[in-house]
DNA sequence: ACCGCTTTCCTAGATGCCCTAGGCTGTAAC
DNA sequence: GTTACAGCCTAGGGCATCTAGGAAAGCGGT
């Protein structure tokens, strides 16, 4: 009986077109199973179980993401740098939707502290920031701010919630304007704005 | 045998608390009939399927979700309201983390139409907006700006996204300040700001 | 070429969930 | 009391995850 010639490797690359193609949640060990013409029983000599293999394909399309980012923001700064940052980031989104909807899932923090690709995006993300002056704790909290609304639009335009008739596109430059400009006037303690 | 008085309401309000607690991915119609101690095929007469459960659960969710904006809302204005707004939602989104994923599944399209809940959630938002001098396009780049970083800001939190230690409470609220200034000082055509 | 070891893949089977078809029994209306 | 319906049942098919244990392919060394 011929081998498939199964590897991790191979498996959660499988899985990333699988998940894009079906849609994460419909990404199974049965299915992946198929689609090398194997039992799904072989599997789970390369994989734990189910989640062992969403977590891979989670820090994997993870990697692939920053890999990405940090391409588009190299040699730019400033308001340049993040449309390049928010550009490339809603490019994967929309181009690879399952295995972005991967990056959302929980993951177990020991696996967190160690995977390289997370902590790549802090640095990059952080270091982008710094650009605009901001210092601790502004900076986090407009880390947050930025992660929030990228992936939030990311999720709510894959997800069809956006009906209104207006170019999500032009929608999204604005709110990349928008976001550019609270960073640049980040609002301070004991400046109000009303 | 006794009989456990089964309704479409009541089983819509067993999945939210079961949602609630388990998450809503674990929610399923054999939990669901285990809780009223009744057997799975029993909850077909009251609910189509697992699909037609999660949408009534989500048009319930999202019902609760602008009744307590709406309230927050209700007699403010400006800054006031946008914080009142920003408050109600994330206050539910990490009360009910089951309810509140609920909300996002995407629902057909015709449900929508005729859902008071959702209507009224565009007006509120519109409404509130339209305080800041804003029309459209920009009005509804601004709504979509404000629903993905709220949607964003919650599933990242109740994912556990934010790890750096940083008050998260203290960061929404100026991430509330941010957006506010961008949408007092709103980018318009023409207008730079390098 | 042969032997043994590891890896790869298999079959068999337990368990759980979704869902349909069809049957029985409270309950309420007549 | 009879009838009709609604609520809950059993039985069963299909598909998914995952375990246990077995066979064989391919690797090394001799």
């Amino acid at each position: 009986m011929a081998r498939a010639g199964l590897t991790v490797e191979r498996l959660v690359e499988a899985a990333a077109e699988l998940a894009d193609e079906a849609g994460f949640d419909r990404l199974s060990v049965s299915a992946l199973a198929r689609r090398f013409g194997v039992k799904d029983a072989s599997l789970y000599s390369h994989v734990r179980n189910l989640q062992d293999l969403r977590t891979r394909l989670a820090l994997y399309a993870g990697g692939e993401l920053i890999d990405r980012i940090a391409a588009a923001v190299a040699g730019r700064a400033g308001k340049e740098a993040l449309t390049a940052f928010a550009g490339a980031y809603r490019d994967y989104a929309l181009e690879h939707p399952g295995r972005y909807a991967a990056t959302q899932i929980r993951i177990d923090q020991a696996l967190i502290a160690d995977s390289p690709a997370l902590r790549r995006t802090a640095e990059i993300t952080y270091g982008m920031l710094r650009g605009y002056g901001l210092t601790e704790p502004d900076l986090t909290d407009a880390v947050r701010l930025l992660r929030s609304t990228f992936h939030g639009y990311c999720v709510l335009e894959s997800a069809g919630g956006f009906g209104a008739d207006r170019d999500v596109r032009a929608s999204w430059d604005k709110a990349v304007d928008a976001l550019h400009l609270a960073l640049t006037h980040w609002p301070r303690e004991g400046k109000s704005d009303d």
